[in-house]
DNA sequence: AGCGACATGTAATACGTTACATGATTGG
DNA sequence: CCAATCATGTAACGTATTACATGTCGCT
């Protein structure tokens, strides 16, 4: 269950809510995992009762209290434990890709089309992540060693963009040639 | 619901059994899409109920009969009006990423050695679909234009593994660097 | 004798998505 | 006045994984 890892990965610089933690999922740690808010607050129950988080019941007025989750010792000892361990290879699972492999069963602009909005989508995606990499990562390219590691995953979100684009060209460029 | 899509596209060009669309996932569409054997007999039954494809019994000695499935003309229909419909963008959900995303929480080695390992599996596959390359798409590069879609996939697939090496060699070199 | 390929499925559980539900505060 | 943000959750449904279940044939 890899949904509670990266939950935990969260947790480990500075305490935060449920609604932190799932914006955290629109931004950050959602450029290699995805989950709802639903989702998150389910998970954060089910950690607190394994005692690998702890919750702080933070009062407030006019809206619900908040619930400041905080990693245990217990909890980061998991997550050392679990990262020791080896990880699978995921497979893609792109819905454009099997859409263009049977492309011929329509006509060529349809497809064509899709590929150009497709080159746009991830080319302004990968604009998002070039400005977190300025703005987060100035220090460049002389990194402190903690650092280093949430900047390869942001450099693995930056080449999977770049990589898309670079894609959709080469495909639009094939189904265009005589 | 993208599986049934990626089954259907499966049987666009010849009849085929849930065991071949189970081998299918495990190679060609399984360089992106996923499914096992009992995702698979359950899709294409609820595909037979909506009429999208047909079925024909072939009986065997000694095994189970052999049921045949065919795309319908309803179902070829089906799939064209989805293909021409826009494609989501997909998360990455790479779970190697959320361990190097909190690498510093264990030693350098455990991460370095990870990275490895992975880079080798990645190669791995790369080199598998490059044998695809040269067995299936001997015209290069003059391909016929049917032909052209599933190549694309294929091309997708490899420049995949190609930045996942890349990127793993990137990675072990900032580690290592002082 | 044992393994892998052939060939099909059921059942239980885990995980993910969508819809529903509430309600104050702030900014345009 | 409307939409967005803050803040939490339940319920129903859909999809995916894992374990269980069966039985033949051909190869080593």
């Amino acid at each position: 269950m890899a949904l509670s890892h990266a939950i935990l990965a969260l947790l480990v610089d500075c305490p935060q809510s449920g609604y932190d933690v799932t914006k955290k999922f629109e931004s950050s740690v959602g450029f290699f995992w995805k989950a709802t808010h639903q989702q998150v607050y389910k998970e954060l129950a089910r950690l607190e009762e394994l005692n690998l988080v702890s919750v702080e019941r933070i009062p407030q007025e006019g809206r619900p209290d908040k619930k400041r989750y905080t990693l245990t010792e217990a909890g980061k000892q998991y997550l050392a434990d679990w990262i020791s361990q080896p990880a699978e290879m995921m497979p893609i699972k792109e819905e454009m890709l099997v859409r263009v492999f049977v492309g011929y069963l329509v006509a060529p602009e349809i497809v064509l089309k899709e590929l150009q909005r497709h080159r746009q989508l991830h080319a302004d995606r990968l604009a998002c992540y070039q400005q977190i990499e300025r703005e987060e990562f100035p220090q460049l390219p002389n990194l402190p060693i903690p650092q280093r590691y949430p900047y390869l995953a942001l450099r693995r979100g930056i080449r999977y963009e770049q990589d898309c684009v670079a894609w959709c060209e080469e495909a639009i460029a094939l189904l265009n040639e005589p």
